[in-house]
DNA sequence: CTTATTATGTAGTGATTGCTACAGAAGGAG
DNA sequence: CTCCTTCTGTAGCAATCACTACATAATAAG
């Protein structure tokens, strides 16, 4: 048998017009960037076909509109950080918040990208635009958000979480210090700072209590 | 002995020209509101003049210019606030930090005004314009910090934390809580879901040991 | 009164915004 | 080669941006 094509996602075939005479990848990660030091509305479409080395008929061929475009960045930066941050495998959900802050504090002061959270500064910035931009921004948020909640909610089912634990609470709290973080790297704040808040905000986590509640009794007693 | 000028700030003496038609506090209010809901740059000129009820040459003969404006506003946000929140003089360092937090809950779900924090607004949509706009906003916060720090530091003299708590740490993690409520704020969060964040957070306070050290090893022993 | 000074409303300024019309270039199909 | 399709660069669209020139109105001083 020669060739058979697989039933993966593209034919590939190639279209039959002009070829494409930029990277689209690669065109979005510089985009990705700009957003992510800009925001929305005060990176440009100049700024934008600047730094992606391209004309603005071939953006809007390759990508709609500045709101598509961002939406698509916001997207990729979601999967990418999801993708280099696999923190459900941790054995508990303890570690697992953990080094999801800390991963998260190293990224947002990684000197090779612009500080901070992409997400954050989406979130912010799109809150004055249209609100086709605000939902896409806040689904993909949301979503982020409940995965970090399931992690949570496995760690009180397998035992290793007060079973009377506040799941949203937990979840909210945690995602508000991974915003703050965001916006304390954009402010200068140091990656040392940032895991010290880490270790602080972990002390919040739940008590497990070391021994089962009916032998605190007996023992007392 | 008739009418000796008070040693105080103004003379307010009547200028000689025509006198201005609005109220400059007033018009002020109404751009922090704006400003509040938009931020720097999404806030247009037509906004702000549309909201104060003036037109663009009285904004510029009063306030300067729209970064002067927003410069002004941020920095009478910040007095506000101070003011209606003197959290200073609670008894204890915790009780500080849990009252300021507790208070900031309530005015980022106030639905009098936009949600969130202008401080945050502003140091988010002015890290991308001007440097003369982002230190001015960098050393609002930074004085507001400062006070912040000042208190818990008040606390660790006062032997309401260990003498060895890293205060720096301290201030910078309530500090993100405080920016993350804010956001979360944004995104829809209720007032209900902010004070439980707060409770959390707290969790995270320096114990206290309950007994002096010296006396734990003999009480062990 | 006249004069000086300041504020106001109208009506713009040039620059920048997001976006696109158009002509030509670069490929596949026949 | 000729068609057809798609992309690229130039050049420019209407709308909006922050901001202001200018004539007039309103006050105090003389």
């Amino acid at each position: 048998m020669k060739t058979l094509r697989p039933a993966g996602p593209a034919p590939a075939r190639r279209p039959r017009g002009r070829p494409r005479a930029f990277d689209r990848d690669q065109a979005l990660a510089r985009a990705i960037e700009v957003f992510w030091s800009k925001g929305f509305e005060a990176a440009s479409v100049a700024d934008l076909t600047a730094a992606m080395g391209i004309n603005p008929p071939s953006l809007y061929a390759a990508f709609g509109d500045k709101e598509s475009l961002f939406i698509e960045a916001v997207r990729r930066y979601h999967e990418n950080v999801q993708m280099s941050c696999p923190y459900a495998g941790e054995p508990t959900a303890r570690l697992a918040v953990e080094r999801l802050l800390t991963e998260l504090a190293a990224l947002f002061t990684d000197r090779s990208h612009p500080s901070g959270c992409l997400s954050v500064m989406a979130m912010v910035t799109s809150s004055t635009t249209s609100p086709r931009l605000q939902k896409c921004i806040a689904a993909e948020r949301a979503e982020a958000r409940a995965r970090l909640r399931e992690r949570i909610q496995r760690g009180v089912k397998e035992g290793d979480l007060p079973r009377d634990s506040d799941t949203a609470a937990l979840t909210d709290f945690y995602a508000a210090v991974i915003s703050g973080m965001s916006l304390q790297a954009r402010e200068g704040g140091t990656r040392k700072a940032l895991l010290a808040m880490v270790q602080t905000a972990m002390r919040a986590w739940p008590e497990r209590a070391k021994q089962p509640v009916r032998r605190k009794a007996a023992a007392v007693a």
